[in-house]
DNA sequence: TCACTGAGTGAAACAGTTTCGGTTGCTGTT
DNA sequence: AACAGCAACCGAAACTGTTTCACTCAGTGA
């Protein structure tokens, strides 16, 4: 219902300078433009194209663009969005806002300028304050994988406190009882769920939590060597270790073949896979995994649901399931560390020849 | 400079009918429709918000949406653009053409009504024809990572020939003669390159091809399984294997491992990595490796830059280079096949204990 | 005092889309 | 045959957002 017409009309300006408000030209009233913004605000107003409201939401990355770190998560999760948007005759946008957008404009601002409804927005390090700053406006958006207590921020993520356990669980009925922890050191919900499942699952068999078990290291390749490096290196070393990131697990998998350490019958693994990395090497990944694309697919179906109805008041707290996948690389633990250490390799080896 | 009514005033029609073929709609007559569209095609209409012409650009998939299968080489490829478009004020918008496209629409109106000036079309499988309609349609386009014979077809790609016939010559230098190759079984320039640089390098060091060595599969792990079995169990067996494709790579390294075969020190092994998959496996992978960012960002710059100037007529076929990695994973021949079978691995099993 | 300059603004022109109503021609009913 | 009804097609007008141009007005320098 606001038209640039109708704010202009209530203000007694012009349409032109409403207009301007909107594109942030530099050449209008300070006063002005305050007066326009906080009354573009109350009345909810939508970018339109002649007569028709545009149906554009904006996939946008608060400080860098799209990542490639996190290999196939990326591709799977705009899949996905892509599939929902399908259905709702929506358009999607990419932005980057920490490039594009002007400082001096507001979030709710530069999202009208460049003509979208609504937006999924990505968490990353160090961008929570965006993120609460935008959700404060009040204009249309929604967090994916992430989790916020601020109630006014709407997110979508998986829950893998349940797979978590699960796995843990399936460590523990393996006889393992040395069950090491590589957790990301960031604060993150996501990695706060494995360590609770993993704390829980401990306690619930009685085993007590043994600090130096638990590692916090930046995602990485070289993260996960150095966990494999200082897992076996203990008086009473790890049989199993239990990895909250893809690129750590890949990390322990790589420095194992590396030192020749045999991936299950030595050591057990579990990962968390976002993509199908899991299935790249070998063996094949136990893993917890999450569903990217469905993610975004909800995601997208709830943002055009809460654009199209207006009913942006309800809160969104989803969770989906994550699921625990038995692979090769979790068995039972050795019956004694030293007795059989080259078993199951000598197996391999036969067949080979 | 053609607009919706100038368009209108010389064919004697309305701009409404003008507007409503753009758009699509199914109330205007054929022979009406028809001769609007042949004259929007001859003045060159792009689309405006208002009084201003849209700054937007899409990426387009001709069938499917965003594909995840190459593991990271769309994010990388998305984050070239989008720093290619930050400094041109432009905007981006993800499309599937084959879902968002009226079977009844021409290219150029679809992505007209899209809003769009320009689009970079990405190619797979079965969509060459698409793509070669839409140049014949004469809407700003370009294609990356693929090579068109058509004059009208604009692309930029990754020339990997030089870096393909280097990593042959490199199995050669260390005394490999049965070396094998590993294709996508699809006709795609790029695969053809690796082709030519296989077929050239071995010619050049006086080899005769052998046929037995090569093999034309999907690009998938499976694959990469297969051609390992295959090659191990010729007669006489090849030592070295190109493989063409990141996902086969990894099936043969999966494989070898499975099979608890020694890789580089009875198998040496060459990949193509589009991202940092080669990093993830132990060894790390020798590999001829594309920057997919770059592709995506030289891609940007040369489409703004034909949309800006009009200098489309300007066709471009370009090429980026490659380069060829030396990793882990290659090695000089064993002096006999059957010597020490398991010697390196010995090594490693012995620094774990 | 006067000319000039620049910030700020609005009227008008111009861009595209939709709504509303009218024309036309075909079809079914009486 | 006549008429009501309906669907296809299309244009005028209304309405949306943006830019251009001209104007005001305050401040400044000669």
């Amino acid at each position: 219902m606001a038209s640039v017409r109708a704010i202009a009309a209530q203000l007694n300006v012009s349409p032109a300078t409403v207009s301007r408000v909107l594109n942030n030209h530099p050449d209008v009233d300070e006063a002005t433009r305050e007066r326009v913004l906080s009354r573009i605000n109350e009345l909810g107003y939508v970018p339109r194209i002649g007569r028709r409201i545009t149906n554009v939401i904006a996939l946008a990355y608060p400080d860098e663009p799209v990542r490639s770190e996190y290999g196939a998560f990326e591709p799977a999760l705009l899949s996905g969005i892509m599939r929902g948007l399908e259905e709702q005759q929506f358009d999607l946008k990419l932005l980057s806002i920490r490039r594009d957008k002007s400082p001096d404009e507001t979030y709710t601002q530069f999202f009208i300028r460049k003509g979208i409804r609504g937006v999924i927005l990505r968490c990353f390090r160090n961008n929570r304050s965006t993120i609460c700053r935008i959700a404060a406006e009040g204009f249309p958006s929604l967090v994916v994988a992430a989790e916020f207590d601020e109630p006014e921020v709407n997110f979508i993520r998986a829950d893998s406190y349940p797979s978590s356990r699960q796995a843990v669980e399936h460590l523990l009925s393996l006889g393992h009882r040395r069950i090491a922890l590589a957790m990301h050191n960031v604060p993150d919900s996501d990695h706060a769920d494995r360590r609770r499942a993993y704390d829980d699952a401990l306690y619930c068999a009685g085993i007590k939590l043994d600090p130096a078990l638990v590692m916090e290291l930046p995602a990485s390749l070289s993260s996960g060597e150095q966990v494999l490096d200082t897992m076996i290196g203990l008086d009473d070393p790890a049989t199993a270790i239990f990895a909250t990131n893809p690129m750590t697990t890949l990390g322990i998998m790589r420095r194992a073949q590396e030192r020749g350490i045999d991936v299950p019958a030595q050591m057990s693994v579990v990962g968390v896979d976002d993509s199908d990395v899991r299935t790249h090497v070998w063996p094949r990944l136990s893993a917890v995994t999450q569903d990217a694309s469905a993610l975004g697919l909800e995601a997208a179906l709830w943002l055009t649901q809460a654009i199209t109805t207006n009913k942006s008041r309800a809160a969104c707290r989803r969770t989906i399931a994550t699921s625990f996948e038995v692979n090769g690389t979790t068995g039972p633990v050795a019956a004694k560390s030293a007795r059989r250490p080259r078993g199951s390799a000598e197996k391999h080896r036969e067949s080979a020849s």
